[in-house]
DNA sequence: GTTACGCATGGTG
DNA sequence: CCACCATGCGTAA
């Protein structure tokens, strides 16, 4: 079999062809073209898959060859006699290193000659890993066992208890990422079979543990790749707990071929974050990145970061870990953090700050896989204590730990707040572990968000100017690992119709871009104010809006989202006939169109087919410069208020919910909004751009002009509205308990609170407030300070905007009517459209403007929830949102110069600066 | 009263 | 439906 002859040799490979075939291995086309074994001394037909190829495909083999690779025997059965076989120098068994299938199954040792892995795990572990002292493997044996659950490789395998002869087949099946490579099956099958590891009863959690192990980190790359060669027995017993330890060593020391694949398919498998077990290992994405830079004496073939063409995060490390926390290291980064030793950097994971990490507990909670992957296994939740050394050469002390959560573990580093304030970190800069071999010294660094100028944001992918080095992939060029980043995030991005526009303020965003992800695309088009925003909305062509009226006004409720239109003025022609204006995006003419038409966003004379005499840009166009500067505002101000009052004339369509999600875009869109929302939160991972929830409607706490207590932006009006969910939401809760503790009383007494509301709502503030809050309250009249509550029932029937329905509708299960909740409910998904705001103003009004006039209503509901003796305090609400609770300073609603909603100001936006929370 | 600890909760993918 | 993980929150120090 032509297994032999392609073997190891090839590290230096370039395997451009990652897909099927290109296997260093010879026959690499048999297996694709032909039915035959790929074992060329063997002539039957392929029926399941061998060991894995360099391309990333596994050779298929004949039932018996694959037998006989699986139980280790292949290179013995068809290569004994070949040359390359060389003895374990500690335990003597014969290894064939000359063969691709067996070469996981040794490492060459410094002193020269080889060792079986079992050995070599041995030898590793005795010397122990420099960076991980002894007592990091002192976990008990059985506990370390536990890492090994048959189950847990059953599940990896996808084949439960399949025996992992099969496994194999399933990998080959599957098009869909396996968690487990191809050749886990054969480790798998070695456990049961209980030639590595005694234990005869392997809980599956913890073999699932094992496998992660195994596979994500280095050390798994090695043991992987090792198993999977066959070399049944090489393992051996090992301990899992050995095994684990070993893990790094081996990667850094072991043979390996380093072999740069950097084929697209590989790109497009990380891209995915969900590699195809049987494609070809991901790009090395670290080593590739790291070529030539950071190799600094180091064999590249050792740096570990492929064997086999497995890069450090092997594709399954890759496709396990979660993309964010794919170290982006960049060059000047690793070079930074190597310094001039001749050490290798071996990035492993990075991992944005939260608000918690960053916060004062000190504690940073770690990727579960990372974690796992790259740090010391722990058996205790006390854990260890982590040494680790800064960008700097400070050297950090920190317990890694866990605690049992949900029959899992959540991994944290204590004592971290140290660190944190000596970088100067806050929530949304990233911080990068990686590990400098052959030391195996851990090294942690940083990136701050703000100062990443360009960054792929993205979920995930952001890559960021680190704060070590500067920019990511420009500096990678052609290397894969940029390749990665570029073909791989990018592409995929682009696919997704992100451009490279996106590179542009992402950096910030991109610190939150975990939870608050917002195209940069949509950002940098949507860099409007609110009121420009509202001057783009339009309904949906084939609209039917619902018509509400809340509080004497009528809104036009759309189900359908609205839709991003042209910019366009709204006017009467000569006739009195309602039009609009739209200018060319060429000829910058404008153009007189039906008042019905929606425009895309981009549109020219040529395209005016209701005009087919200004249909192109060489006509003249119809307004005088005097007409136009009428209907043109000045400034964005005028303009938008024109826009509005225009508008208001045919019917424009606001909405409510759109407005918000628009303000938040155009918020967004100012850069230091962008800097700020990135730093918003990191609490509401369903944020979205369009997401109107008031953690994305408000700027960071601390920024931005406060509110009066009268606004009646949307970000006041959200918080009022969460404030009173929560309210309810706590009032609720709270009769629940009751409820179990005392049923019959709480029966009544709940009955009370939910029957009585509506009187003792009525009332100003009253401290008995509680229960009242529970009813969905529609606004009260904008003079009335009682009204707010008085109005909460006889609304019914009526949209109550001070509803979030998408996660409040259960708050208020007795609250009053269904229809209320109806119609909290129905707003949840719709944009909720001021169409007709039954203004007695024959000018327009900017929705926002218009909203303006129910301010003081929500001060005084303000008012009202602060003197409501309810729990919380008038100082700090706390508003709901999506499950987060968030705290807002009542100086939000309370204080500050007040700054209309309805100006086109984006700042208006930034009003509820104070009231963001402090988690987000 | 404050801080730290560690488990619980709940949103998200 | 589940794992992950950010944060909440009760309890102990």
């Amino acid at each position: 079999m032509s297994s032999s002859s392609s073997t190891t040799a090839t590290a230096t490979a370039t395997v451009t062809n990652n897909n099927s075939n290109n296997t260093s291995c010879c026959s690499s086309s048999s297996t694709v073209l032909s039915r035959k074994c790929f074992n060329s001394d063997c002539t039957d037909f392929k029926s399941r898959k061998g060991w894995r190829l360099r391309s990333g495909d596994f050779a298929e083999l004949c039932d018996r060859c694959a037998s006989a690779h699986e139980e280790g025997r292949f290179c013995e059965t068809f290569h004994l006699n070949a040359s390359g076989w060389r003895g374990c120098e500690s335990c003597g068994k014969r290894v064939h290193c000359g063969c691709i299938v067996s070469l996981q199954a040794f490492t060459l040792l410094d002193a020269g000659g080889i060792a079986c892995m079992a050995c070599a795990r041995k030898i590793f572990v005795m010397t122990s890993n420099p960076a991980w002292p002894p007592l990091f493997y002192h976990s008990p044996f059985p506990e370390r066992l536990k890492d090994l659950s048959a189950k847990s490789w059953n599940q990896l395998a996808g084949s439960g208890p399949v025996p992992w002869r099969q496994a194999p087949s399933l990998f080959n099946s599957s098009t869909t990422q396996s968690e487990l490579q191809p050749r886990m099956p054969y480790e798998i099958d070695r456990l049961n079979a209980g030639e590595r590891f005694s234990a005869p009863s392997l809980e599956k959690r913890n073999l699932e543990d094992f496998s992660e192990r195994f596979i994500n980190g280095s050390p798994r790359n090695h043991l992987w790749d090792i198993v999977e060669n066959g070399n049944a027995g090489i393992i051996g017993d090992e301990q899992p707990q050995l095994l684990s330890s070993v893990r790094e060593d081996i990667s850094a020391q072991q043979f390996g071929i380093t072999i740069p694949y950097a084929s697209p398919s590989e790109s497009k498998g990380q891209i995915e974050g969900s590699v195809n077990p049987v494609q070809p290992a991901p790009l090395p994405l670290f080593a590739k990145r790291f070529h030539g830079t950071l190799h600094k004496g180091a064999d590249s073939s050792v740096d570990g970061q492929t064997r086999n063409g497995r890069p450090r995060i092997d594709a399954r490390g890759k496709s396990q870990l979660l993309p964010r926390y794919w170290p982006r290291f960049t060059d000047e980064e690793l070079q930074q953090i190597s310094g001039n030793s001749n050490s290798v950097i071996k990035p492993l994971f990075e991992k944005m700050l939260s608000a918690s990490d960053a916060g004062r507990i000190g504690r940073l909670v770690l990727p579960k896989k990372c974690a796992e992957a790259y740090f010391p296994p722990i058996s205790q939740p006390e854990g260890l204590p982590l040494r680790v050394q800064d960008s700097k050469g400070k050297e950090w002390i920190f317990q890694f730990r866990f605690w049992p959560n949900n029959n899992s573990r959540m991994y944290v580093l204590e004592g971290v707040t140290p660190c944190i304030q000596n970088m100067q970190l806050q929530a949304g800069d990233t911080v990068t572990f990686s590990r400098l071999e052959p030391e195996g010294k851990l090294v942690m660094g940083f990136r701050k968000a703000s100062s990443t100028s360009l960054s792929d944001q993205d979920n995930e992918t952001s890559q960021t100017g680190d704060g070590v080095s500067a920019n990511g992939d420009a500096d990678f060029g052609p290397s894969p690992w940029s390749k990665v980043d570029k073909s791989g995030y990018i592409a995929k991005e682009v696919l997704e119709a992100k451009s490279s526009i996106k590179k542009r303020k992402s950096s910030t965003l991109g610190s939150k871009s975990k939870r608050l992800r917002i195209e940069n695309e949509d950002m940098i088009e949507l860099k409007l104010t609110w009121e420009e925003a509202q001057g783009l909305l339009r309904p949906a062509p084939d609209h039917v809006p619902s018509i509400v009226v809340i509080e004497g006004f009528e809104f036009e409720e759309y189900e359908d989202a609205p839709v991003l239109g042209k910019p366009t003025i709204f006017a009467m022609d000569d006739l009195g006939h309602k039009i609009q204006w739209v200018q060319c995006e060429d000829c910058l003419k404008w153009r007189k169109l039906p008042l019905n038409v929606l425009l895309p966003s981009k549109w020219t004379c040529s395209s005016n087919t209701w005009d087919s005499e200004r249909s192109s840009c060489s006509v003249a166009q119809e307004l005088t410069s005097e007409q136009l500067e009428n209907l043109l505002p000045s400034c964005n101000l005028v303009t938008s208020k024109r826009l509005k009052a225009a508008k208001k004339d045919i019917d424009n369509v606001e909405a409510l919910g759109g407005l918000d999600t628009l303000a938040n875009l155009a918020i967004l869109g100012e850069d230091e909004a962008l800097l700020a929302s990135s730093q918003a939160t990191t609490k509401h991972p369903r944020h979205r751009p369009g997401c109107s929830c008031i953690v994305c409607i408000q700027p960071p706490s601390g920024k931005g002009p406060k509110h009066k207590q009268t606004c009646t932006c949307n970000v006041c009006q959200t918080v009022k509205r969460r404030f009173k969910t929560l309210m309810m939401k706590r009032e609720k809760k709270q009769s629940e308990k009751e409820a179990e503790t005392t049923r019959k009383q709480q029966e009544s007494s709940a009955e009370k609170l939910l029957d009585d509301d509506p009187s003792p709502s009525s009332n100003a503030g009253s401290a008995s407030g509680s229960p009242n809050k529970k009813k969905a309250v529609s606004e009260g009249s904008d003079d009335d300070p009682n009204r707010m509550k008085s109005s909460a029932s006889p609304f019914k029937g009526q949209i109550d905007l001070n509803i979030k329905p998408e996660r409040e509708d259960e708050l208020s299960p007795g609250s009053d009517s269904g229809g209320t909740k109806r119609m909290l409910q129905g707003a949840s998904e719709r944009y909720l459209r001021m169409q007709r705001f039954l203004s007695s103003d024959g000018d327009g009004i900017p929705a926002s403007v218009m909203l303006q006039g129910a301010s003081e209503r929500y001060l005084r509901m303000q008012r009202f929830l602060s003197s409501d003796g309810d729990s919380i305090p008038a100082s700090n609400h706390t508003v709901s949102s999506g499950g987060a609770d968030e705290k807002v300073g009542s100086a939000v609603i309370l204080g500050g110069s007040h700054q209309d909603a309805g100006e086109n100001h984006p700042s208006a936006f930034s009003l509820i600066t104070s009231a963001s929370t402090p988690a987000t």
